[in-house]
DNA sequence: CATGGTGTTTGATCTGCATCAAGGCGCGGG
DNA sequence: CCCGCGCCTTGATGCAGATCAAACACCATG
């Protein structure tokens, strides 16, 4: 099947003993390096719905998400709230040179993060450039993501929007794969209406009432409420408003 | 006044005979570094309105804004455009480790860039550990600049949308310090309105709307059709929507 | 089996911004 | 001086998505 297209290539691979190995910050480290990471590396886990730091706390460590989902939010003073960064397993969360975050940091799902003590995680960063690099990419692809993004929250429409949403998540779903029979893709959308509206920048309804749109229009398929089966990616992909080949990511 | 609290500080100070030192890449450089990113360095003008690159095309050099304004924007295919990116004197465009250019690049007013040949510049940033720290931290700043910008375009009204935008501008208005007397601040919004609406996510009658309203309102005087004058900036500021104290950048 | 809570769906209505359309202002060129 | 062009303003109308409101599905708990 075309399925399997470049389209759809899984996001990150390398799983050693280190969970944050996958495309984070360590990935090419070894022996001296490695262990000084290894002895100021601890893990932390949250419920889903919890608050990992609130925006201006003090945040002394940075991070990478092992396993769960989590979101970084902007909040308004009357209340508005605008999700601006959505966290994936392998996906890194802090900022060097920073002490407090800018942003609410939340478990969108049951969370796994593996924390780095921020101080000398910075010390390790500068006696080696590569973890610099390596972050300085990290930084350029969500940079990209953030701006794929802005064209979404200002130009496309409800419809639009909730079918990138769903292209976005299909395409980072490591267990894609597994699942990726004939022609059609099963996955987990693991986000509340409520979540998705913050993302999209809508209200819970509109988001409920084009994914109904989208269902009975057989463009996706629900099991449950949160398993999602899509019967021809390329047929939602047209209802992006993206170009058809364009290769962004999250 | 109040007028010159940190909220309103010059964003860019140093300047030497580089006028890419501002802020930019080489601000630490010295001796044989120096010499080498002279060596590729080249200067290039363009008119308003003209195209720097286009999205896809070969981009084989980064570069620094030295005078003028610079915007990166995406296009969808049925023309929709939003606005990603608004460089100003001393920001820096280009990716380090791509071939090709994502978005569109344009000289919003006349503009003068300081450009370094990619691939030799890639060198000299591996050999020269601090350049790519210097990045990493700009590429963070534009990340929250980004970020803040997802949340104007997802939750804003018009009318904070045009106020926000107005005191980003303001805020990063070199000039500013000059005019800052009386506790007004005059300055030049160096935009069409059209650029306006690609920046904000709204149509161009829209945006024209707005800042009528906001002139009969008295929160804004207009000089010519470019000049800006902000009688009292806090009352503008309180039309954002932002926390009052928000110490953000663009 | 009722009870309450959390998340979701669907309906009715309202509204902010888009769209369509016309005219105004300033400026450079014939 | 008049004309045309680029940019901006203003008006009339329409619609996508917000808001307000009700009810439903699912599940855990007493």
């Amino acid at each position: 099947m075309t399925r399997t297209s470049p389209k759809i290539q899984p996001y990150s691979q390398e799983c050693s003993d280190c969970p944050i190995r996958h495309r984070a910050v360590c990935a090419r480290c070894e022996g001296e390096e490695l262990d000084a990471l290894e002895q100021i590396k601890y893990y932390r886990s949250f419920e889903a719905g919890q608050t990992v730091v609130w925006a201006g706390d003090k945040m002394d460590f940075v991070a990478s998400v092992v396993t769960g989902i989590a979101t970084l939010s902007q909040t308004m003073e009357d209340g508005r709230r605008q999700m601006v960064g959505l966290l994936l397993p392998s996906d890194f969360v802090g900022r060097p040179g920073r002490e407090t975050s800018a942003y609410d940091v939340t478990a969108a799902t049951d969370l796994v993060m593996c924390c780095f003590r921020k101080k000398p995680f910075e010390d390790i960063m500068l006696r080696t450039p590569h973890i610099g690099q390596r972050l300085l990419e990290m930084t350029l692809d969500e940079l990209d993501a953030a701006r794929e993004w802005m064209l979404l929250l200002g130009r496309k429409t409800a419809r639009e929007k909730i079918a990138s949403l769903i292209c976005i998540i299909a395409r980072r779903d490591a267990s894609l794969q597994l699942n990726a029979a004939d022609g059609a893709l099963r996955f987990d959308l693991p986000l509340t209406r409520e979540a998705m509206s913050e993302y999209l920048g809508l209200t819970l309804e509109t988001v409920s009432r084009q994914m109904s749109a989208l269902r009975k229009e057989g463009l996706i398929v629900t099991e449950g409420k949160r398993q999602i089966v899509i019967p021809d990616f390329d047929l939602l992909l047209e209802e992006t408003g993206d170009d058809s080949d364009g290769g962004f990511l999250v």
